[in-house]
RNA sequence: GCGCCCUUAGCUCAGCGGAUAGAGCAGCCGCCUUCUAAGCGGCAGGUCGCAGGUUCGAUUCCUGCAGGGCGCGCCA
């Protein structure tokens, strides 16, 4: 359970019973752990939000309300600090209650039913399917996935989505390279054969596949006779391509939507008669940016969308000069499928490039959905490659960038993984090489993944050290958990308990880098745990003469494993056993 | 010029309207015959970019300004 949400009920009730005024708000009303846990175990600001309405004094508020919170078993204490502030302590046995019920939940400890089972779908990499992916796909490739995990496990039927980029012009030139690629695999001429938009080596097997398949058929053809086939072939590979890199960091989606699909249906037709027929849709002529004048600038009249009416700045353009739909067209026309589909909620995880787009699908979502629908856009900012702290040069151009392939295959996937959630998505991130392999307390994959390895390392000694004893999960839960009474072990207990609580919270924000930092805090609890057990040995987990104790601290050890194991679960990385 | 994002310790970053703003690294001082020292404890380090506003209360929300990043029709 959410302690928290738990007594945020019991403090409501209370609340109702002080005979206050009618008709008060108690959304205002907030409980969460004290910054300083000297304050206490919870806190609230009850008295100090409903004073006013109350016409109370904020404190005496609080004395009344704390007169009957100090009626609860679990409550141990509950007084007034400061401005009104109410601290509640509870008692050791609701501490070593929680200890239980992770113990019996294991790895589904913090399932929370925030989400009621309501549908979200994460769209996220879409990456072009012009090549392998880079580093900064890999990022937004794993932000989405550990968001949808997370959704997953706060009680949402989460869809997680690729989109494929397969309709634009740098298709076109994909389908040019390649069969660039295909003439210099019959060994034909490709003399006056224009620049090549993706040079990358990943294409020359895709030119012998061709070869392999067509034969000499499609050379001394002009380009609409071999243009439909070679770019279907060649985007087919690089989706197989895509494939592999994703699930070489261990990402499969549930569904692809093609972008060439969805025009090739006239949904986008569809969507945008719908805007028109909602009077969305006008021609008119758009002002060039100010301060930055394009250099082929034309004044031309265009079908707009009325964005501006959904709080973007200007209105956006659907059709390109030769007629075609733009991308955003189409993107509508993606976003009202995935609407159609069922999806009121909607996350879209894009490059921070796209920042200026966001605006714009926004109002399309809110004006194609009546303003049913809600897209959250989560922007990733770009990942600086180091190694050893040199930068990593980089140049799409020369086609020196670095695939995510290569950097998985250098440091593993389950540390690309945790790496590429340590920081906010919005902030950039430094990668570097050298550290993200490092084996020391810098390195917080390391570090977390070290406090697990402790943990069963403990267990693996207790099977032998004290032989006929159950330590199973279940078995645990009813040890004697109230002699876990050292400071400490409470402290750790606590950090333990509010792991529902940061699901919960991280979902609602959509961040899941926070799973990444109450992790590394839950590692320092343990380690420092572990090391009192060096400065006093009867602090030990394990206790050869004292079976019943050891029992107890092997349940708080498994508690820390099956936690730690929880929070990597989201992340998609595996605990380690061993190290 | 306009829009979005960022600005917190020497460095890299957390921080959910709440109390004396926290980690890691770097620096200094300690802790291994004992469950993994890949670790732990301690010291030191801050005008939360600046100025206003809202609020009982602002690092957090709003406005303006400054600095950095990204973007700005016929790329996606």
């Amino acid at each position: 359970m959410n302690l928290f949400s738990h007594f945020r009920d019991i403090i409501v009730s209370d609340l109702a019973a002080l005979d206050l005024p009618p008709g008060l708000d108690f959304g205002r009303v907030a409980v969460e752990p004290p910054r300083d846990s000297a304050h206490g175990d919870i806190a609230t600001n009850a008295a100090m939000v409903l004073a006013k309405p109350a016409g109370l004094a904020p404190r005496a508020l609080a004395e009344r309300l704390v007169e009957r919170l100090r009626r609860h078993d679990a409550v141990t204490a509950a007084e007034v600090a400061g401005p009104g502030f109410i601290n509640i302590r509870l008692s050791d046995a609701f501490w070593q209650a929680r200890l239980a019920e992770i113990l019996r939940a294991g790895t589904a400890y913090g399932d929370g039913v925030i989400g009621a089972g309501r549908r979200v779908n994460v769209e996220y990499v879409s990456a072009n399917p012009t090549g392998p992916m880079h580093v900064g796909h890999g990022r937004g490739a794993v932000v989405g996935d550990a968001l949808a995990a997370l959704l997953a496990k706060a009680g949402f039927a989460v869809t997680r989505e690729y989109y494929i980029n397969d309709a634009g012009a740098q298709v076109d030139a994909l389908a040019q390279s390649a069969y660039f690629r295909y003439l210099e695999a019959l060994g034909a001429p490709t003399d006056g054969f224009p620049s090549l938009q993706y040079p990358g080596d990943y294409l020359i097997r895709v030119g012998q596949a061709l070869k392999e398949k067509y034969g000499p058929s499609l050379a001394d053809k002009p380009p609409e006779a071999w243009l439909p086939a070679v770019r279907e072939f060649a985007v087919n590979e690089m989706m197989a391509l895509i494939r592999a890199d994703l699930a070489a960091i261990g990402i499969v989606p549930d569904v692809f939507t093609s972008e060439r699909a969805i025009v090739d249906s006239g949904a986008v037709d569809r969507a945008l008669a719908a805007l028109e027929g909602a009077g969305l849709l006008y021609v008119g002529t758009l002002e060039p940016p100010k301060g930055m004048l394009p250099e082929d600038w034309e004044e031309r009249p265009q079908t707009l969308f009325r964005s501006t009416r959904f709080g973007d700045d200007i209105d956006r353009p659907l059709k390109k000069s030769d007629g075609s739909w733009t991308y955003f067209a189409a993107d509508i026309a993606y976003h009202l499928d995935k609407y159609r589909r069922g999806f009121a909620e909607m996350i879209d995880i894009w490059g921070a490039d796209h920042g200026g787009y966001v605006k714009r699908m926004q109002a399309a979502v809110t004006a194609l959905s009546d303003g049913k629908a809600r897209l959250d856009v989560r922007l990733c900012q770009l990942v600086n490659l180091f190694d050893k702290g040199v930068p990593v040069k980089m140049s799409k151009r020369a086609g020196t960038f670095v695939t995510l392939r290569e950097v998985v295959e250098e440091v593993g996937k389950d540390v690309f993984r945790f790496v590429m959630l340590t920081r906010r998505n919005d902030q950039t991130l430094d990668f570097d090489f050298a550290k993200v392999i490092e084996q020391s307390k810098d390195n917080p994959v390391f570090y977390v993944q070290y406090a697990h390895a402790r943990a069963c390392s403990v267990l693996r000694h207790a099977a032998e050290a004290l032989p006929g004893v159950d330590l199973t999960r279940e078995s645990l839960a009813s040890a004697a958990l109230e002699r876990l009474t050292d400071p400490a072990e409470l402290a750790l207990i606590r950090h333990l308990a509010g792991w529902p609580r940061l699901v919960e919270s991280a979902a609602e924000a959509h961040e899941p880098h926070r799973i990444a930092f109450y992790l590394h805090d839950l590692a320092a609890h343990f380690h420092g745990l572990w090391n009192k057990g060096r400065d006093d040995a009867s602090l030990r987990f394990l206790l050869g003469d004292a079976p019943e104790l050891s029992r107890a601290r092997l349940a708080l050890v498994q508690a820390v494993a099956v936690v730690v194991a929880s929070g990597l679960s989201v992340f998609g990385v595996a605990p380690a056993e061993e190290m």
